[in-house]
DNA sequence: ACACGCTTATCTACCAAACGGTAGATAAGC
DNA sequence: GCTTATCTACCGTTTGGTAGATAAGCGTGT
């Protein structure tokens, strides 16, 4: 066990992985304007100097951050995808996708903050979030295709109440996020 | 008219609506973090110490900014009222609401950038968002009491689709906001 | 009409703190 | 002892905010 005091020195891979968690939970909970250079380096327990030999801006860090989190639920939902299709697959499909995002409290509001924020053509995250929402709702829409009339309405929809639902449960945390997706997939899913 | 360059000299009250209005867009534009004190200032042609002449502090002039947005509002919300209830006339009034958003994109903005940007307890409008949406939804709750079997999950699920549709709306403007509120309406709405 | 003077909206000049980032010294671990 | 992760010290800029000077607009008296 290392001192507590002093300096940490640590494998350049295992550093970045710490670095890059501590931020997505202070970005989660005060958005990347919110959020300064130095508070991202002491919340690994060191200097600005030092985090920045990791990365080379805190933009930089930024896009980090979001390209980790991609690479992590890439691998989840590629477990999850399944060959079936209809309206009853897509909602465990979206079912279990919900479940996982109660667990993941700090992740959700880190996405749900950033997109909002990110609404701002200057932003530096604004660019990831157009396309990488473009091709999740061309995904969605995609598997809605066989069953659902209006798959492009459709697919438009659910991910607004979902990003509603996530935002609302953030703002309010007695909000019981499983029952009320239930509840709009009852009607969501009803042939 | 007054020379086009030299200072400006304004009554005060209509100085302070000049200000507001200027402060909604740029906020709309940005985020409350995004601006800063000398932007609210030289958007409306003055200095930073002119404009803190009106409102003691930056975030003051946030608060400020909110609660007239509040008063505008009200009123026109308060035209809308209607005494009769049930499925039909909730949707239309809703649809209204609706309506009136879509032809006010910055203001949808405001509200939806900052109210994600206000998640966060530190932000100095949290609370400001803490209990107006919570009026928001006992209001919505209320009206929907005599009709629907579970006022408590309609409220927050309407108003977590509207929220959602509002930030999607926003990241992609052709969205068709009407369209997208119809099909929602046409499942929520049915007996 | 015009000048004078009062009120106060606005400005110029300034400040301390916080920010993102850089250069070079230092030490941790193999 | 060598590599390099980390630190100390510093810089230029931007930020929110303050103190005191300046002038715009109005009322009033002649």
């Amino acid at each position: 066990m290392p001192p507590a005091t002093g300096r940490r020195r640590l494998p350049l891979a295992e550093r970045r992985e710490e670095i890059l968690k501590a931020a997505t939970e202070l970005i989660a909970a005060s958005g990347f304007k919110g959020v300064t250079l130095e508070a991202f380096a002491e919340a690994c327990g060191m200097t600005k100097a030092g985090l920045l030999h990791h990365f080379r801006s805190r933009d930089d860090l930024l896009i980090a951050v979001l390209e980790r989190r991609d690479e992590l639920d890439l691998t989840t939902v590629v477990d999850t995808l399944e060959p079936v299709s209809g309206p009853a697959a897509s909602r465990i499909v979206m079912t279990r996708f919900v479940r996982r995002n109660l667990g993941q409290r700090s992740l959700v509001q880190l996405y749900t903050v950033l997109a909002a924020e990110a609404v701002d053509p200057a932003h530096p995250a604004h660019d990831y979030f157009r396309t990488r929402l473009r091709e999740g709702r061309a995904m969605l829409e995609h598997s809605l295709l066989s069953w659902h009339p209006r798959p492009d309405l459709a697919a438009v929809e659910l991910l607004a109440f979902l990003d509603g639902l996530q935002l609302n449960w953030l703002r309010d945390p007695d909000i019981d996020y499983l029952a009320q997706w239930q509840s709009f997939a009852g009607r969501f899913f009803a042939v």
